[in-house]
DNA sequence: TATGAATGAGTCTTCATTCAT
DNA sequence: CATGAATGAAGACTCATTCAT
């Protein structure tokens, strides 16, 4: 097997474990006897324990802050709300696209260790900062009502986390992908006048 | 020393150390050396490094649930988006006033294992349903827009969350605590037809 | 309470708890718990868990070689085989009376340590030898027939103790006390010539 | 070093620790320092300290079990009491070429827990009831004496635990382990009629 | 590249014993 | 005499990582 390949393989194989057992639950030896590779081997492709699930987890956050575009207020754009709402459906895609990483996102990154905690503070600190940045944007437009930015993005992102994790874990109950971005944007209402929101619905 | 008062110490020392090292980096080393004692004294008043952890949470999982009122439609009560956000502002005044347990709620008890995870599912379950009902209830009352009421419970929730993981964190960019219940309610008017919201804003 | 009186009472919880937890398994908490005595008592009356033990030992100990008598050849005497049957009467007899020091001395007295085991060593010795001088007496009086006096002390003694263990362990299966004791001695038939167990059968 | 090798080494140092030192008094420090193998090592291959001391004496167990032949009464076998003798010799023989094992079995096996001593009840249950099918046997040839079979079995099989014990210990004052089971043998004279032993002696 | 035997630092937990009140 | 809170030495076991083949 080429050296790609089987990197790959260990990879995923850590992923699904990771995610079922979590990250100190976890033992090399869980991923190893997953991916039917000797001891030596993992050591091969990987530095440690610790360095695979970092690569895991940069790869998807990388992944996910991707989906982020910047409002574009050009003529010739899409309604700025509208880009909004793009954004939240895109991250919405990933997130739910691979729940075992959502589950390693919200349950086994956090709390792992100062290291990693900076790590997510930075990521999460990152994408508030975008919503606050277009939050803002809004307000200086018109569309976004008087309130604290930076309190509003982190309800932002709190209540897109939720969601995502409550649908990755429980299936069920959940509308699908893209009623559930609609709701979340219904949700966000709340920030923005009433105006900015007119001819939203009939849209696609 | 009497029993309770050094079962209080060695406790409020776990607290501090689980809050700052997190559960996993925490010895039972370290919460002795906090405290001052010997190894066997931790277990005297402990089971297990495990079981001290589980103390600490279901008390404060306890207090937070004890914060919730179900909404009053009697005559004489309150107006219902005031009594919500009375639920908000006091689960909020918990969460803010103990950080070291939010930390260790939002951080530290998140993906520890199997039980845990069961733990806090059922405790937000909870807290989630309550919300549910009461977004429910403002939806046959004409107060709450036509919603998944699933959808917006979580968002609340997650809003909280985010927002108070915020505060925890770093104090300084954040409004006080009333400010910021006042924000996140602001941020619920998402889900409020705007004729329910009258009047809440000149009430002290 | 007197002192007397406490620690014998001590001593006896001390006795029923290590006959059933067995040595090891028995903590200083169980006995002071039978007792219903502090943790401190116990060691105003004992010098260590250790030494408790050692004292119910000994007592028994004592109190089992008490019972052989030396076999008497006056003129006077009971005939020595009857002696012998005497002997080996009234060990069986404290031995299947307090089952539960029995019970210690063949199971949790056995490969305590070096101590304890030079210990009984001692006393099985001394056991032994007595058998060892009985048997070379009858020996020399034509009453038992040519054999290694040693091999067949040792026997006796092995039987003894093997047939005490089963009735202590189950009193189901087994003869009663008395029975018992004719039977071993019918197997120690063995080492007598005929002629000296006649007329042994009809005495009461 | 192959891993059935590095194993079997550790097992008999493990042996030689229990022998000398006993179960309790034994580390997994002595063990493996006995090895000289590092404590990972240990565990690579023995799932606990107690598993080890399992191994060593199921084996030894299956290894005492499996010198008893039942006694065979067809016309070309060897007369009933010297097969009963064989089986003596058989036995002795593996008693007394492994006294680390047989100092284990008599001296650390005993009294250690529940589950161990139901162990040893059932193997030492076992070798009573061959023994005693075989005076039963012999009561109905007219070969043993009429007796309690039971309680027989069980002073034989006393008889003979004693004697391997004084063996095993002090290799001094005993004689060999031919000469040995013919006093053995000798001393169960009680349970046969003087018939059954008629042209024993002169037998090789 | 691949293997898997070997390593040993690090943790939790128990329990006999002491001693201040 | 009695109490029971406090002690700390000791020991079993885990698991990430290394390295000779």
């Amino acid at each position: 097997m080429e050296r790609t390949a089987r990197r790959e393989q260990v990879l995923a194989c850590a992923r699904s474990v990771f995610s079922r057992r979590g990250y100190h639950a976890t033992t090399v030896s869980d991923i190893i006897e997953e991916a039917g590779v000797a001891r030596g081997t993992f050591y091969l492709y990987f530095k440690s324990k610790r360095s695979i699930f970092d690569e895991l987890l940069d790869e998807y956050l990388r992944a996910i802050l991707a989906q982020v575009r910047r409002v574009d207020l050009g003529p010739a754009a899409e309604p700025p709300v509208r880009q909004v709402l793009g954004n939240v459906e895109r991250i919405l895609a990933v997130l739910l696209e691979s729940t075992e990483m959502s589950r390693i996102l919200f349950h086994e990154a956090v709390g792992l260790d100062a290291d990693f905690d900076r790590k997510l503070a930075e990521f999460y600190g990152e994408i508030v900062k975008l919503a606050q940045g277009s939050l803002r944007l809004g307000q200086q437009m018109g569309l976004v009502r008087d309130c604290d930015v930076r309190v509003a993005a982190l309800c932002i992102v709190g209540a897109v986390k939720e969601v995502v994790d409550a649908a990755s874990a429980g299936p069920g109950a959940l509308p699908d992908q893209r009623a559930l971005s609609r709701e979340i944007m219904r949700f966000l209402d709340g920030v923005f006048v009433p105006a900015a929101l007119a001819g939203l619905e009939d849209q696609p």
